[in-house]
RNA sequence: GCUCCUAUAGUGUAGUCCGGUUAAGCAUUUUGGCUUCUCAAGCCAAAGACUCGGGUUCAAAUCCCGAUGGGAGCACCA
């Protein structure tokens, strides 16, 4: 039926009439088998069992409202107050995607207006951090570039009788706006309000006066009650120094740059949704051009917290390194364990834009990595739990192998004398009498099975159904620290085995490889060198 | 407490605006098979979902109302 309206939408004005004829035909066919009814399609309708065509699937992010080609200009605004993460990376790679999707341009605007939380070494690691993701800016800005014009402008709004220097406690303010009721500085004319509007740049202590925006104390969203839009901090700004003492809140600064930068698509994260009104609200009293908001869901990782807040506690305590501690979902601790930037950018933008939570699982991603990861990454033989296996009748001195089973990366020579180590999980399983076979080397007749291994070369033996391992000739052996991250929180607690570090042997070729360069050590997984002695778990 | 946002398989999403051409598509996960001198990759297959309750309609994942779950805001942080 609905595939009938659908196809032939002519009928749909007449529904009642063909409902009819069309339950008489089901029940007719109805009452034939499966197997006549297929026979009868064969020959009348041969057209319908040809499968249908898959759905063409939206390439990359939704459209955008009111956007025209080469017209958009969007921007990703971090305050350097932390190290960058995932939540960052997401806020930035919709952004500048969106811009390179309408030909247009990308804004980096370090949001630095509150000189107590913000630090230059944060500043440079965002920018260490978005160029490793590989992302492009036309222009690069800090809000604090223009504070004589949020002055002006800050100016111009207590003289149009849109904002109020409030010199009430910070306590009665925060009771009015529960209680909804308006303050006694709200009745204040504009003189003095001038007044004290000078008064905060050198008379009032920080605490002692603030500067709010006359909005609605009865208005539903509690951001429109007479919010701040300038207060007094006497900290260092790590530019500016001690220049200004008068800052602009949040709102005032996001208001006022997003308007005069020409940002015509400000997208960020669903927090601030109810700020939307408020800033709307500015830039309507100022007559500003307004651009339009969108929002979207934070992104965390399951068991992976995101916010200084817990990061820095651990740190302190010891439990994790530093913010580069593969376990976190930092920017760095990601490059560091083995994440490429381009498989980041897919995550990403498979998520979509959503506003319902997204808490996605690490595997997610991982599985993104593992097809970069995987075409360029050299094979390399490791073993853990070493034990030793000694083999009797070697033909060679030497073998090849090639470094990667499928891409031409080069062959690799691996000199042996008959003295390996194999890993202890595959020495359990190995009983005395059968035959195992050295990936790349030979089958291995097994003479003797204990601490100590021992067996006999086998020629031209067979491959099939046979345990095949990987292998460490003992005398080039080189010993390193495998460092294997998981999960850190598990249920809101602290994994106390987050950490799980190994001494395992890996073939010397490793020595040569270039630091960072991704290996995937033969049926254990991709791994990252992080130097001479120590790689990185990345994933199976 | 008040206000706002949100709800599709184990997980992440597409579809929802403009109800019917899709008995819900993709990815991941899991399981089986093929391939392979790796437990990787590749290929094939299977499994698995519209939160609940009402309403509107010939027809609802899609519109309306209510409930419930999740998140956010009520900062002189951004």
């Amino acid at each position: 039926m609905g595939k009938i309206l659908g196809t032939k939408p002519e009928f749909r004005s007449k529904v009642k009439e063909i409902s009819g004829d069309i339950s008489e035909i089901v029940s007719i066919v109805n009452q034939l088998s499966l197997e006549e009814q297929e026979i009868e399609i064969k020959e009348k309708f041969p057209e319908i069992l040809i499968p249908k065509e898959k759905i063409v699937e939206r390439e990359g992010l939704p459209e955008l409202k009111d956007a025209e080609q080469g017209k958009v200009i969007t921007r990703f605004p971090p305050e350097p107050n932390g190290y960058p993460h995932i939540g960052h990376a997401k806020a930035a790679i919709i952004n500048s995607e969106y811009a390179k999707m309408y030909g247009g341009k990308f804004i980096l605007r370090m949001d630095d207006t509150n000189p107590e939380a913000e630090r230059m070494e944060y500043h440079a690691a965002i920018k260490v951090g978005l160029e490793w993701l590989g992302i492009e800016f036309d222009i690069v800005k800090s809000t604090s570039d223009d504070m004589e014009l949020f002055y002006e402008k800050g100016m111009e709004l207590i003289n149009l009788g849109k904002a109020y220097v409030c010199t009430c406690k910070r306590e009665n303010i925060s009771k009015n706006r529960r209680e909804r009721k308006a303050c006694k500085c709200s009745k204040e004319d504009i003189e003095k309000n001038n007044k004290n509007w000078e008064k905060m740049n050198d008379k009032f202590k920080p605490g002692d006066a603030i500067v709010r925006f006359r909005g609605d104390m009865k208005a539903d969203n509690a951001v429109m009650r007479d919010p701040v839009l300038f207060r007094i901090i006497e900290g260092k700004h790590y530019t500016l120094g001690e220049k200004y003492r008068i800052w602009p809140s949040y709102d005032m600064a996001v208001a006022i740059e997003d308007s005069i930068d020409g940002v015509t698509h400000a997208y960020r994260s669903k927090e601030f949704e109810l700020r939307k009104e408020l800033i709307d609200a500015i830039l309507d009293v100022l007559n500003m051009r307004k651009p339009a908001q969108g929002f979207f869901s934070r992104l965390e990782f399951k068991g992976m917290p995101i916010s200084k807040r817990i990061i820095k506690p651990l740190i302190e305590e010891g439990k994790v390194t530093w913010y580069d501690d593969p376990r976190l979902p930092t920017l760095e601790a990601l490059r560091r364990r083995g994440i490429k930037p381009e498989a980041i950018r897919k995550f990403i933008m498979s998520l979509g834009l959503t506003k319902a939570n997204t808490l996605a699982p690490f595997d997610a991603l991982e599985a993104f990595n593992r097809k970069f990861v995987d075409a360029d990454s050299i094979r390399l033989f490791m073993v853990s739990n070493a034990k030793k296996l000694s083999v009797k009748n070697l033909p060679t001195s030497s073998v090849e192998i090639p470094n990667h089973p499928i891409n031409d990366m080069g062959k690799r020579t691996i000199k042996i004398d008959g003295n390996f180590y194999i890993s202890g999980e595959d020495a359990q399983t190995i009983k005395e009498g059968s035959q195992i076979r050295l990936l790349g080397l030979g089958n291995i007749h097994i003479t003797k099975q204990g601490i100590e291994f021992e067996g006999e070369f086998v020629e031209n033996g067979d491959t099939k159904d046979i345990p095949k391992i990987q292998w460490v000739p003992q005398k080039t052996a080189h010993i390193i620290k495998m460092i294997i991250p998981k999960i850190l929180f598990i249920d809101d607690k602290f994994n106390e085995d987050s950490l799980e570090e190994l001494d395992v042997y890996t073939e010397p070729h490793y020595l040569q490889l270039k630091e960072g360069e991704e290996v995937q050590f033969v049926r254990f997984g991709y791994c990252r060198k992080d130097s001479q002695n120590q790689a990185i778990f990345t994933h199976k």
